[in-house]
RNA sequence: CGGGCUGUGGCGCAGUCUGGUAGCGCGCUCCGUUCGGGUCGGAGAGGUCCCCAGUUCAAAUCUGGGCAGCCCGACCA
């Protein structure tokens, strides 16, 4: 029963105070969804129904490339994730049973279902499996936000892949891929896939999916031409730099007293930041330190780095760049530099660059990579809109929502948790793994995002809680009411999921509601539409009105219903 | 974890500086009114003022400690 006059859903006027984010504040006004605290979120009943089908969409593109659905618990044994290392993971919730055992809260399940694997996959005639479930995660966030989208607990579809070897893993990534284009097409969003970063654990290739809106945490680095990255890895060729001073035979010193940023340098010295030489001293692991520098209108990109460096690094104290780097803090530069020095690529073929000089109030000028230092060269800059995309399109970055990963793992988790095959020869090798992320939520989320106007929501059909509203306007008692109840009936007889605002309440406050929830369709039954023969319906994407006949009413409501996105 | 901020009825807020027994709007209940864009009028219900301790004749208000939540950043396997 969808009377609205006894479901719970409980709009408000007002958002809360501390929502910004607006899938934030239209989730909570529109009645779907309620906070019990920081990151621990209920869905209520009209949202719970968007969840689903949010869901089943995954679960049916899952199962159509195989997917097998299993369900794995999330309290589990701290043994497994010491077996795999990720133990002392500080998001990892842990606690103790009555016995002072140790436990831990699943935050994904790769432990869990290589050890099932480990001990039911003997042969590589078990081979190759694609296996998922549809399971609560709990990740203890540093911060949760935005709402849905940064949540201590959450839902998640993570599927996995075993294979045999990298070529197996190659085909069950790029069935993902076909299930994840599928996924969010039948959503209704607007959806990148982009390169993104494979992180420190080993991986060899991964890809994420990107709904664009503005409460997205991500930034991604697109292009007419089809170029899409994470910026955390993006990488393009810089626009070039106007006004560069005049080359130098030699770089000359400059007395700079005071300009330790490259703003006052760039004015006291006249010169356009890009002529700028921006040096940060870092130390590697299992390196030393390294002088890195990236053009002085850029930004180093760490990810980048570290990944260009192959290992992890940290900043240095002010201590540190005297003794170990030999300069003199906010005047550190290349020339003469008494360290490895590793420069963007956009500094490359440039001259009459202006670098610190490392002394005290000091900057040379008439500098010219190449000439005056020697420097590792990488791209190690964060991209920026305007550059110029690999393809040959113009880079503009937009904030994005992750709402899906794919991963090649490798053999990851199989080796450490014993995940073996015996192959034709009779020799045991690991699995090859691949993990695979979606959550509904965001999926949810990003949609209200991003077709949300000033009335609300707007779902498209896929994703709304209900096919469409129905709002009576006629009390009991009067005909206006018996049609509406009648077409009630016929729309749920026709297989549409209907929300029938049957309340006692002000037309105006109905329609206020049912554009706020943002069912795709709004069809009103009041005096006027008895006396004219004909309905009016509304079409929530845009708001245009249409009119029905009444007679066959629920027939024409639901040809229209079927043309909306 | 660093920075900023907030906890007063279901929601949004005032009151705190300057201590004196808690107020407004929305919502809710009842009566009447209205009835195709959040009608209007009247009568009500509802509050450990986040918690603990202290100062004081007296604490929402002052002091100390704690807890919770939000925003920015860092982080996000």
């Amino acid at each position: 029963m969808t009377r609205l006059s006894s479901y719970l859903l409980p709009t408000l006027k007002e958002a809360p105070a501390d929502a910004e984010a607006v899938s934030h504040r239209l989730m909570v006004r529109a009645g779907l969804v309620r906070q019990l605290g920081a990151g621990m979120w209920t869905w209520l009943p009209a949202g719970l129904r968007s969840h689903r089908r949010a869901e089943q969409i995954v679960r049916e593109e899952i199962d159509a490339i195989g997917g097998q659905e299993m369900l794995m618990p999330v309290l589990q044994p701290a043994e497994l994730w010491q077996k795999s290392g990720r133990y002392p993971i500080t998001e990892l919730f842990k606690l103790k049973d009555r016995r002072e055992a140790d436990l831990v809260l699943a935050m994904t399940h790769e432990e869990a279902v290589t050890t099932h694997v480990s001990q039911a996959v003997r042969s590589y005639r078990d081979l190759p499996k694609i296996l998922y479930h549809i399971q609560v995660k709990e990740r203890d966030e540093p911060r949760p936000r935005a709402g849905v989208l940064r949540t201590r607990e959450f839902t998640m579809k993570d599927s996995y892949s075993f294979d045999r070897d990298e070529e197996g893993l190659d085909r069950a990534y790029g069935l993902h891929i076909q299930a994840y284009d599928r996924i969010f097409d039948r959503s209704g969003l607007e959806w990148h896939r982009v390169e993104s970063d494979v992180g420190m654990m080993g991986g060899t290739d991964a890809h994420e999916y990107m709904a664009p809106a503005a409460a997205g945490e991500n930034d991604v680095a697109l292009s007419d031409a089809g170029y899409a990255a994470n910026v955390e890895i993006a990488s393009a060729g810089a626009r070039a730099v106007e006004g560069l001073p005049e080359p130098l035979d030699a770089p000359e010193p400059v007395e700079t007293p005071g300009a330790t940023t490259i703003d006052s340098v760039s004015g006291m010295l006249g010169v356009p930041a890009g002529a700028l030489i921006k040096a940060i001293p870092v130390e590697v692991e299992g390196r030393g330190p390294v002088l890195t520098l990236v053009r002085g209108d850029h930004r180093l990109n760490e990810i980048k780095l570290q990944n260009a460096l192959g290992a992890p690094f940290r900043g240095v104290g002010e201590a540190e760049v005297r003794e170990v780097f030999g300069a003199v803090p906010g005047f550190i530069g290349p020339v003469g530099a008494r360290v490895e020095v590793v420069a963007d690529e956009a500094l490359s073929g440039l001259e009459g660059l202006v670098a610190g000089g490392n002394d005290p109030d000091i900057h040379l000028r008439g500098v010219e990579p190449g000439r005056d230092f020697e420097p590792t060269w990488a791209d190690i800059r964060v991209v920026e809109a305007g550059d110029t995309c690999p393809n040959g399109g113009t880079i503009r970055i937009e904030p994005a929502i992750e709402i899906g990963n794919i991963f090649k793992l490798g053999s990851r988790y199989s080796e450490p948790l014993g995940a073996t095959y015996l192959d034709e020869q009779g020799s045991e090798r690991p699995v090859i793994m691949g993990c695979y992320g979606i959550g509904p939520a965001r999926i949810v989320a990003a949609s209200v995002e991003q077709f949300a106007d000033e009335q609300g929501i707007s779902w498209p059909r896929a994703l709304a809680p209900f096919d469409a509203e129905l709002v009576g306007l006629g009390k009991p008692g009067e005909e206006a009411h018996e049609v509406a109840e009648r077409l009630y009936e016929e729309l749920r007889e026709a297989g549409l999921q209907v929300l029938y605002d049957d309340r006692a309440a002000s037309p105006g406050e109905k329609f206020a509601d049912a554009e706020l929830v943002g069912c795709p369709l709004r069809v009103t039954v009041g005096r006027k539409s008895v006396e004219a023969g004909r309905l009016d319906a509304q079409v929530r994407r845009g708001r245009e009105e249409r009119s029905l006949p009444l007679d066959d009413a629920a027939g024409a409501a639901i040809e229209l219903w079927r043309s909306l996105p």
